[in-house]
DNA sequence: AATCTTGTCAACCGCAATAGG
DNA sequence: GCCTATTGCGGTTGACAAGAT
């Protein structure tokens, strides 16, 4: 038996949005907040599905997007993610704040494969072109990802968990498998993961339907003394990478949850 | 100036995971 | 525990723009 189409497309427009599809999109969302894109269209009184609004608005419309150019330090920290976590477009954007999945994917694939290959690094393995795949000769760089950690962090986000979990799953994510490998990456990679200066600490009266978790790791921090491991982030603590035990003050720094403006 | 090629990126599609009855 | 609806993710497509011929 068949799924029912998530809408009926007979009704809905296809393609690019309009201007004014966009402005009822963002009245719609302003006024009663995100979620629930299965109902939207018909409340907002747009002729879309549900996905495709929710797509929209995530891709394009949130306020909260960064435009423009990446930066040499997000490329560079892009890549890192990628060596660790493979192909999770939506992991990696967490960690670049105001970039969204589908925007570092086609980052990816149009500019920083390139790079990599110009580099001679197979974008998808992050090891030398050339290298033998014999796993004799696979290169161990001295605690080439020293991972200290801090248990929590944005782990507390019960979808990151769960992520972590259907990743390992699919065997594209954080597998037993993978994980060994990051510890065999090509080139040193520090993947210390820290809590960055809050866009704004969260307040007294946090309130979940304007304030957004927001990334916390920046670019800088891969080079600075770590305070939360990825391996906790992503919710794998248990993982032989996690050194959350080594960091005395982690415990302190994992509290920290740090949020910012969900702007209207 | 016209045509072709290449690059970019918004949007779509299909699938898997999850929630809820 | 099963079934269905919904959401979210990753891969892919296609329209458009810019550059090359």
């Amino acid at each position: 038996m068949g799924r029912s189409p998530c809408c009926e497309k007979a009704h809905t427009n296809k393609g690019a949005w309009t201007k004014e599809e966009d402005e009822r999109l963002i009245a719609y969302i302003r006024a009663h907040g995100e979620g629930c894109w299965r109902s939207l269209p018909k409340a907002a009184g747009l002729l879309r599905c549900g996905k495709s609004c929710r797509l929209r608005w995530i891709n394009y419309l949130r306020p909260d997007l960064k435009r423009g150019n990446f930066t040499d330090e997000e490329d560079e920290l892009i890549i890192k993610l990628h060596s660790l976590l493979g192909n999770k477009w939506s992991l990696i954007a967490g960690r670049l704040p105001g970039r969204t999945d589908n925007e570092i994917k086609n980052y990816w694939n149009t500019h920083i494969k390139r790079k990599l290959l110009s580099r001679g690094i197979d974008p998808q393995t992050h090891r030398p072109l050339n290298e033998p795949c014999s796993p004799a000769e696979v290169v161990h760089p001295p605690a080439a990802v020293s991972v200290p950690c801090v248990k929590g962090s944005s782990v507390e986000d019960p979808n990151m968990e769960k992520k972590a979990d259907s990743a390992e799953d699919s065997g594209s994510g954080i597998s037993s498998e993978e994980e060994a490998h990051s510890k065999q990456l090509p080139f040193d990679l520090n993947l210390d993961l820290s809590i960055s200066l809050p866009f704004s600490q969260v307040p007294a009266d946090y309130d979940r339907e304007i304030f957004r978790p927001a990334t916390v790791v920046t670019p800088a921090h891969f080079n600075n003394a770590a305070t939360v491991c990825l391996c906790c982030n992503i919710g794998i603590q248990a993982s032989k990478a996690c050194t959350c035990h080594l960091s005395p003050d982690a415990n302190q720094a994992q509290s920290l949850r740090y949020y910012r403006p969900f702007e209207a």
